[in-house]
Parts: C-alpha cells; structure tokens; sequence
DNA sequence: CTGAAAGCGCTAACAT
DNA sequence: ATGTTAGCGCTTTCAG
C-alpha cells in the first residue's frame, strides 16, 4: 500500500481531534481520554503516520541520532567498534551516524562540522582532535567522549585502552618464559596506541630485564613494515629470541619474515603481536597477543555519552581505561594448552 | 570560543542583510553583489554559523542522508560494505546512517520505518525483505537499492554478487586440476548467497562430472559447522577427493578437522572456500577461494542509489550482478604461483 | 480534557 | 539586488 506522507494534521482530521491532541496521545504525554487516544491511534495506524523527524528534530533540538566520528571504517579494530556502539545505541533507541576516512585535520574538521544539529552527541576517535579543536568546533552543549585519546579535558571524557599494561604484562610473560631479551617493533609515530605500547614496553623492560639492551625497530601497524622488520632483526648481529610487535598485523609480517629464512617460531624466535584480531588464531604457528575487547569500548563509550547527554557530568575522573589481557597462544613459547580464558568485559 | 548556536537571524544581522541574502549567499544561489557576498561570509565565519539541517531538511525534503540497514556489522563482510558504502557516499557529500543487528521482520520493520524521513534513500541487505515488504514500509518516493536479494520489482533494483558462476567456475576448477568429484558443504538455508552457491555447485557438477556423485553436507557458514562437516566428511566410506565450502570460515573450519586427523591439504584432499576474506591468505596451506569485491558491492549500491534519487529510474534491467573471480592458493592443489592477480572492479 | 496559536530555523516565492 | 513573508510539520504554552 505504498505509503504517501500522512502529517499530524491528516491524522488530526481523520480522528476528528486537534493536532494537539494527535501529539499528545502520540507522545504519550497523558491528560486526554481513551475514546481520544483510541481514535487518534486508529487514525495514525490507517494512515501509516510516521511523524517527520525532521520537525521534529527543529523545535525539540533533539535528533536521536549519535554521531561516530573514525579515521576510517577499515578493519577489524572499527567493524567491531561500531558493532560495539550500535548495539548499545539501538538498545536505547539511538541512530548511527558514521563518518569516516579523514585522514587530516580538515577532513576531522569538516566531519565534525556537519554533524552539528544532526546528532545529540559525538564518539570521536581520531588523532587530529583534541581539546582545543573540540572547544573551536563543537557547540557547548553537544556532549562527546574521546577515545583512544590522550586529551584530558574536563569537557570531553575519554576511554582508552590500558596499553601500557597490556604490553607490559606481554613482554613481563615473554621474560618470564625464559628470553633474556625482547625486542619491539613500533609502531606509527603519531599514533596513540602505538606510543602507549610503547611505553609499556620500555617499562616492562626497564622493570624484569633492566640490563638487556632495547631492541627497537620501527613499524606502522602494517603487514609489510612487519615483514621488513623481521628482515631486519635477523640481519642484525645480535638476533633477538624475543619479539613483540605493537600490533598483530605487523606481528604476521614479522612472522613470514621469520618462516622465509627457515627460522621456527617459536623454537628459535618467540613472537607476539597486539590487539588479538581473527587472523591470529589461524596462522602457524598461532599468535600470541593482547586482547582488547574492541565492542565493549564501543558500548562503554556510548553509555558515557548517553551519560552526559542525560546531563549527568562524569561524576569523579573523566577518563576510563579498559583493560586488555594476554592470550598466550603458541608463538611466544610458552607451550601452555592453547585455549584463551574467556575474561568478562571489564573496566578498569 | 566554545561555540553557541547562531541562527541565520545572527548571521543577517551581524552582516546588515537580510536572512534571505544570507540564504543566497551561503547556498550559493547568485543574485548578490560581491560585497553583500563578503559581509555574510565573514559574517557566518565569526559566528561560526552552521546551518541547521533539521530546518533545512523540514522545508527542502532532502537529509543528504543516506540509510543501510544490514543484518549485522560484524565480520569482514559487512565492515567492508560500509566502507564501500561509505566512501562512495562522503564523496558525494552524503551522510550515512547505519542499523543494523535485527534478525527479524519486526526488527527489519522498524528499522526501516524509523529511517522515513531521516534519509533520501536506502540501501537495504535483509533476507526478511521482499517487495511486498517495502510497498508496505516505505514512502512511494524513498528510494531504495537491495543487496543480495532474489526481489525483482521494478521499483526496487537489487545488486548482487554472481555466486553462481564463481562457485561454477570454482568447481570446474578442481575438477579440471584432477579431482573426478567435489563435495559441497552449505550455507544456512534461508541464506540467498547460500543458495546460489549451491546451485553454481550443481551446475558445475552436472555439466563436468554428470556421472560423480554429489556429495552434500549441511553448514552455516560457521567455522564449527565447517569442523563438524569436515569431520562428516572424513567418517564417510567414500572419502571426498576434493571439498567446496560454501564459504571462507566453513572451509577453516573444515581444514581444522582434516589437520586433526592427519589428513593432507591438498595432497589428500583438496579444499576451497568463497569469499576471500582476510583469513583465508594466512591458514596454512592458504586457501583456494571465490573473491568477491565487497567494497564495489557497496560503492555500486550507493551509485545506483544516487541515480534512483535524481530521478533517473534504472534503465533497462533493474538487476546488477557482481562479478566474482576464483583465487587459486596453495589448498586446492592446483600447484601454482600463489599470487591473486588483482582484477579491477567490473560490473558483468 | 481539549483546541488555538506561536514559533523552532530555514528556503522560496513574491515584492520592492 | 535585496527585503518581506509564508509556511515546512511538529511541540508546547496558554486559554477555554
């Protein structure tokens, strides 16, 4: 029954009540009678009124819709972000809107930008935003959280994922396990994350095997950087019985690297990788690696900033860290039985 | 500068025009002099004005906003479509809101009814949507391109991708390496891609090896269900030579269970799967499979959409098909350099 | 309990 | 070339 557009004044007339009353009974706003709220239902269901967002959305100032501002929507890491963001959005019946694939300051800006008015709150990852281009670019009563993100504005709360710990418990269980010495590869400079498990690294280091050298080679989160850095390390003097990459990606590269000179993984180089995506469960030998549970930093951003569109301030810190833990798998040698605990999600 | 909400009204008056010259100008619709031009440009900048898209959206009847209602955000397939579907959007300077997780008809429904008015046309991915559906649901004048649908109604075009002939091309590819049969395992039942795959099997089958048995086993597309098949597979007193997997992860799964039991791939038995997701290049031995460009799936989608939204209906056939091209790795035991050549999108 | 009427911010006639 | 004005469809006082 192909479906014209029926307004509130065609539902008005054909339950032979005022507009008014149609938007009350509509909204469920009480003070009218049943024989009213029978009629005005009967009336919208025959017409198949939908009430026009879009007037809507003009005089109350409210959208429904969240906006979720990303780098790109490439990847595991982002499919299961925005999974994570749309089932807690549509469990409180809030639309999506994405935005992605800018790669620059004036691509964030732009996105950002032609959200306003269309969306009643922000998730926004990227590392061209901070604080002052938030106060330069956001209305002030537009919420947003931050993810992954080192801006500590008492505005603009932020989740990030415990990096450091994370990567410090990786190399501490690779010490551990009896390799003297771990050697990193990074990865891209700009990028938070990466710094973090940098960081993390150093630390552990510094912490369990503070008179082993630092190895460190320089990666971007990619396959190939992870294939030349394995390359190199085996080129150097002194090869490492240890390596922990800042992601998985660059985890497999180094990987190949290792099987094409006819090293064993883990015998003769353990390996470990970051982020635990699909792929690191079916190579060979099977990745060892820091798990993240991506969805939940989905869900938990989007119920702070449902926090905060409620007009709840974040009440104490305004920067949540979710947790990450190691899933020994086999290339980091340490021959345990292959099966990663199941961790409930959890803040920390 | 913590930016308040400036009207058009703002804007006029800090400019000394009126709001129907700063409409003009900010629309670029001509009709103003060069300096009523500057005034409100400057003016707009040191507000920094942004029009609201809710008014303008109330009285032009356009969002600039396109909707997609899929299944599910999870997986690569799906992460993959936004992305194309993205893409080819932003570059048109429009929006996309997104719904998804609804694996019903209710869900499928109000999905599709709370985008009216939000968004100037759909693309729509749900096994629960025919035309009736949509004549139902959506407005006579809300465009709206299905993916991966059987639906052929004139005012819907659909696009999908050529199952059918790249499972056909996949079979006659193991047999033509040698194998005298291929068994087959399933998708679920309901799912159309599924289907077509097992009919593009059949084809094959007939057509190359008339007089080998058809070898059959129920799947979900699931690893586990691929374990579980393998593992029917192999009790079978007839031993399969060779084995098509109606997708990647039904084929993991289903390579898991050979390695389990000591069986060789492909020496001992061949494998393929459909779908080339990112997995399938790293188990090992990497697996043989059907690629499809899922990206272009999404790009094209959007296209159409666009077309349909500026009025031109679909010329002649109101059906595209995606082209598929089979990618030969090391499990199907057809011996050759393990480079994918690299095909560029086509429309068939 | 219900209806009339005033806008929300903007575009698009219609005047000037 | 510019300004005035009438709505777009809806919510929300404010009267009755």
């Amino acid at each position: 029954m192909t479906t014209k557009k029926a307004t509130i004044k065609d539902v008005a007339r054909e339950a032979k009540v005022s507009i008014a009353s149609v938007s009350r009974v509509l909204n469920g706003l009480g003070g009218v009678t049943a024989e009213t709220q029978d009629a005005v239902r009967k009336a919208a269901a025959h017409l198949h009124y939908v009430p026009d967002s879009a007037a809507r959305s003009l005089i109350t100032g409210r959208t429904h819709t969240i906006g979720a501002v990303l780098p790109d929507l490439y990847g595991e890491f982002f499919s299961e972000l925005i999974r994570g963001i749309d089932l807690a959005a549509r469990a409180r019946g809030l639309h999506l809107l994405v935005s992605s694939s800018h790669d620059g300051v004036e691509d964030a800006t732009a996105a950002v930008r032609t959200m306003r008015g269309r969306v009643d709150g922000m998730i926004i990852l990227s590392q061209f935003v901070d604080g002052e281009f938030l106060d330069r670019n956001l209305p002030s009563d537009l919420p947003a959280v931050l993810l992954d993100s080192p801006v500590d504005n008492p505005r603009y709360p932020s989740i990030n994922i415990d990096n450091i710990a994370g990567a410090q418990a990786m190399v501490k269980h690779m010490l551990d396990a009896g390799h003297e010495s771990v050697a990193f590869i990074t990865g891209p400079a700009g990028n938070y994350d990466a710094q973090e498990r940098e960081k993390g690294y150093r630390a552990a280091m510094a912490q369990h095997a503070p008179k082993a050298p630092l190895q460190i080679i320089t990666g971007d989160f990619t396959e190939e950087s992870g294939y030349r850095a394995g390359r190199e390390l085996l080129a150097q003097a002194r090869r490492p019985r240890a390596v922990f990459a800042a992601n998985d990606m660059t985890a497999v590269g180094c990987l190949y690297a290792f099987k094409e000179a006819g090293i064993r993984v883990p015998e003769d180089i353990a390996l470990a990788g970051f982020d635990d995506i699909l792929i690191a469960r079916y190579v060979s030998p099977s990745l060892s690696t820091v798990s993240v549970s991506i969805a939940d930093l989905g869900k938990s951003a989007l119920l702070l900033l449902t926090e905060l569109m409620e007009g709840k301030g974040p009440q104490g810190s305004n920067t949540r860290t979710l947790r990450c833990d190691v899933v020994v798998r086999e290339s980091c040698g340490a021959h345990q039985t292959n099966v990663a605990t199941k961790h409930p999600p959890a803040l920390v």
